[in-house]
DNA sequence: AGGCGCCTAGTGGTCAGACCACTAATCCGA
DNA sequence: TCGGATTAGTGGTCTGACCACTAGGCGCCT
């Protein structure tokens, strides 16, 4: 029953050791000799052991939210790892993909200290990428998108009215000129038009519903490309878009956060049923 | 190594053929040193170079994002995958576990129809895995997570008002009875509390609203059984837990949405403070 | 003829070992 | 002393093999 080990007392150094400080990990052989992997043995699951690569992830997973491992701790080197959980290699790649995936590890190759596999925190990438493929599978229909939006950016609008500082601000003001531009192309237009929005979640201070809000606004960027080139009053379309960013963006710097929480639900809402309808006002 | 044969007649396939008839097959090749960093134009992404698995995912990411790979498509078995990306079963491997983080594809053992690896889209879970991890890593502040939490359980009450269908109702209804039982325990209690307001996001219809709330609130159950536990006066708390739960309860079943969604607001917003300070009112 | 069970094929799951590319630290010769 | 070559350690990739599981077919036995 090798399975159960782990418990080890790890800490001391910077990269969460895996094995015992005294070295001398070797093979368990702690009887069951033979059998790599427990693969063939149906006896007593005392282990849920599963998949391999779950093995690794739940070793992670624990020392992730026991608070052993913190953002800019190594992981060990993959051959260690998967020496110390008798996985393969193989098996230790794909848990850190899949850490990879969810924003959680960064992996370098190379050698001292910025190499390796180390544990980060920048999900808005990871949830981008998550948001996305669902929307496209048509999972989260985009009326349910916009509605949850709707919901965030009246929050980060609102936070922004009382939180914004002047940097912030300069940046939008930056991005309404850019947007104010004449003949600007739609797509042009489009990321301009993101960037301001989520400028406005960042500016609010509150993590999660910035990298919410970007998320959700990225996901969309496709839908929303197409309904923008089937546009054919274009111009008034992006005048009344700039009008609506222009008077959020006073709300916001007047410190108005009720009025900027309804400017922006009436802006999105407004927009949206234009862009749905794909008539020009 | 021996680059030879790579004939192999690929049959055809019913479940998204890998090879296009006519794609320019040019293989990278791996040289080109320098070229690392993305040079500023490659407008024309004729050579996808990056990381062998980044190739699958881009592959299969297209399929998705073009909408020819959809809720239950089967992706071509990994073999046959690897052998026409011209890449390794290995590299095939991580990306799938990329794709399975995010609740993209779901693989089975095994031969026929039910086997291989399908496309689905479940994506509960991997949104809590995610926010679990990061809500650990103290990238999200709890504070911000509530904040979130509120706009959106204000967003489903006021739906859950409008369109809770009696079984909806009636499943509000039996958890707050289980949540009556005098004597609960604390865990127990937590767990159908939250299953309470899974239940009204969910009866709201929106999807993204629901899965998300249900993330949201399981990534905060080990923080807020930390603070359960730490409460003396805990049958005072938990008897004004019920009361709010009732009043949001009546609100609904009345489709009083704005009462509703200021209930909920009130409740979130009153339940962490009690929480936060770790006293009874 | 009808079951019933073994066998086969196809799939993901895992493993072992090897080599490559990259980077920092170190060594060694001029 | 200095600078280039070497080394060591890391992730990235590949190859080829075997295992476990499942559906479906085949053949044997009743």
């Amino acid at each position: 029953m090798t399975k159960k080990k782990s418990r080890e007392p790890v800490e001391a150094g910077h990269t969460v050791e895996a094995a015992e400080p005294g070295e001398a990990r070797d093979v368990p052989e702690a009887g069951e000799a033979g059998e790599a992997g427990e693969a063939g043995g149906a006896r007593e699951p005392a282990a849920p052991a599963g998949q391999a690569f779950e093995r690794v992830l739940r070793w992670v997973d624990d020392r992730i939210l026991g608070g052993e491992l913190r953002v800019g701790d190594h992981l060990p080197p993959e051959r260690e790892l998967a020496k110390t959980l008798q996985v393969s290699r193989a098996a230790v790649r794909e848990a850190v993909r899949t850490l990879q995936a969810q924003g959680v590890v960064r992996s370098a190759v190379g050698a001292g200290a910025a190499a390796g596999t180390t544990v980060t925190a920048v999900p808005a990438h990871a949830l981008t990428r998550l948001l996305r493929l669902h929307v496209a599978l048509a999972n989260f229909p985009l009326p349910d998108v916009v509605e949850v939006r709707i919901s965030l950016e009246r929050l980060s609008a609102r936070l922004a009215a009382r939180h914004a500082s002047p940097d912030d601000v300069a940046g939008m003001q930056q991005l309404l000129d850019h947007m104010a531009q004449p003949g600007i192309e739609r797509e042009e237009f489009n990321d301009a038009d993101t960037a301001f929005h989520v400028a406005i979640a960042a500016s609010a201070g509150n993590l999660l519903a910035a990298d919410l809000t970007a998320a959700i606004r990225e996901s969309m960027r496709l839908p929303i490309l197409d309904r923008f080139r089937r546009i054919d009053a274009w111009e008034g379309v992006i005048d009344e878009l700039r009008h609506d960013h222009e008077a959020i963006y006073a709300a916001i710097t007047d410190g108005q956060a009720d009025d900027a929480a309804r400017l922006i639900e009436d802006h999105i809402r407004r927009a949206w049923q234009t862009l749905g309808s794909g008539e020009a006002p």
